[in-house]
DNA sequence: ACAAACTTTCATTTTTTTTTGAAACTTTAA
DNA sequence: TTAAAGTTTCAAAAAAAAATGAAAGTTTGT
C-alpha cells in the first residue's frame, strides 16, 4: 500500500468510527489527520485534504480544541495558524474521558438520581421503577467513579492496567 | 415527581445519552421502557407509549434482539409477543461491550494493522504515520483486551475490579 | 384450507444533523 | 488608518439518518 492510500484509509476509517461513538465525521477526521502528521496543519491545507468548506474546518477545529486534544501553534513569521494534535495516546483517552464524562454522564447521572428518588406508593410497577433506576444510578455513577481512577495515574494508565487486572 | 413523569424523564434522558453514543434514540428510548417495566410489554404498548409506528418499533425491537439485550417472551393463551430487556446491569454492560468490539473495535484493528505496516521509504513523514498508527494500533489492542479480561469475571465485574484497582 | 391476528419489510417521507459559503469580524504590517 | 490576510459565524442548503405506513408475510385456531 501507498503511503497515501493508507493514510487516506486511516482517515476514513477514523471518521467512520467517530460516527458510531457519536462523533461527527469530519470532527474525527481532522483529529485523525492531525495525529498522523509529523507537523502543525494550516486549515487551507486540511481543507484541501478533506476536501471540506472553510466554515466547517473552522467549526470543527473549535470544536475539537475546546475537547483539550487539538491546539493551535504559531509558526516564526509566518500570519496563519497552525494546528496540531495531543499525540500521546494516553493523554488523548483520559482528556476524552473527562469530556465525556462531564458533558454526559454526570447530567445523566443528576437526572438518575431525580427520577430513582420519587416517592413510592408502593404498587408493583412503581416498586420495580425505583429499583431499577437506584440499581443504574450505583452502576452508573461506580463506573464513572473507575474510570476517573484509572486515568488518574496519568502516565502509562492503561498499561498499569493491565499488570493491576492480570495478577 | 409523578411516577408517569418520572418514567417519561427517564425514558427521554437514556435515549438522548444513547444518541450522544452512537445509538438510534428511539432504540435506546425502548430500551428504557423494557428497562423499567416490571412485567413484559406488548409492541402495542411500546408504539403508545413512545409514539411511534409499528414499523419503528418491530426495526428497533429486533436490533435490541440482535444486540443480545432485549428478549421475546410468550404469555400462555396470548396471540401477540411480549418483550423483555435485559435486567443485570453487569450482564448488560458485558452484552454492550462485547457486541460494540465485535462490530466497530475489531474492524478498526485490522485497519490499523493494514496501515501500519506499509513499506516506509524514510521519509520524516512516513517514519512518523508508520510510528504513530502502530501505537494506536497497540493501544486499541491492549484497551480491547482489558475489557475483555474484565467483563470475563462476569458476575459482578464492575465491584470486582473496583476492588483490584483501589488496593 | 381459510381467515383472523399479528409481525416484518422497505420505498417514501420526515426529521435531524452536518456542511456550505458569504458576510462580518479580527489581526497585522506598512 | 488602511488594506490585506486571515478567521469566525450563522442562515440556508445538502446530506444522512430515522420514521412512517401500507403491502407482504407469518402464525395459529377452527
Amino acid at each position: 500500500m501507498e503511503f497515501k492510500e493508507a493514510k487516506n484509509k486511516f482517515v476514513q476509517t477514523w471518521g467512520a468510527l467517530g460516527s458510531q461513538w457519536g462523533i461527527n465525521k469530519t470532527m474525527a477526521q481532522i483529529h485523525a489527520l492531525l495525529m498522523v502528521s509529523h507537523e502543525p496543519v494550516s486549515m487551507e491545507d486540511i481543507m484541501e485534504e478533506l476536501q471540506i468548506s472553510r466554515g466547517n474546518a473552522s467549526m470543527n477545529l473549535r470544536a475539537l480544541m475546546d475537547w483539550g486534544i487539538v491546539y493551535k501553534e504559531y509558526k516564526a513569521g509566518e500570519r496563519r495558524e497552525f494546528f496540531t494534535a495531543e499525540k500521546d495516546l494516553d493523554e488523548l483517552a483520559v482528556k476524552i474521558s473527562r469530556e465525556r464524562s462531564k458533558r454526559e454522564i454526570k447530567p445523566a447521572l443528576k437526572v438518575l438520581k431525580e427520577v430513582s428518588t420519587i416517592k413510592s406508593d408502593g404498587t408493583e410497577a412503581e416498586r420495580h421503577f425505583v429499583d431499577q433506576t437506584t440499581k443504574l444510578y450505583d452502576f452508573v455513577l461506580k463506573a464513572d467513579n473507575v474510570l476517573d481512577k484509572i486515568t488518574e495515574y496519568k502516565d502509562n494508565w492503561l498499561a498499569k492496567l493491565v499488570v493491576k487486572i492480570m495478577k
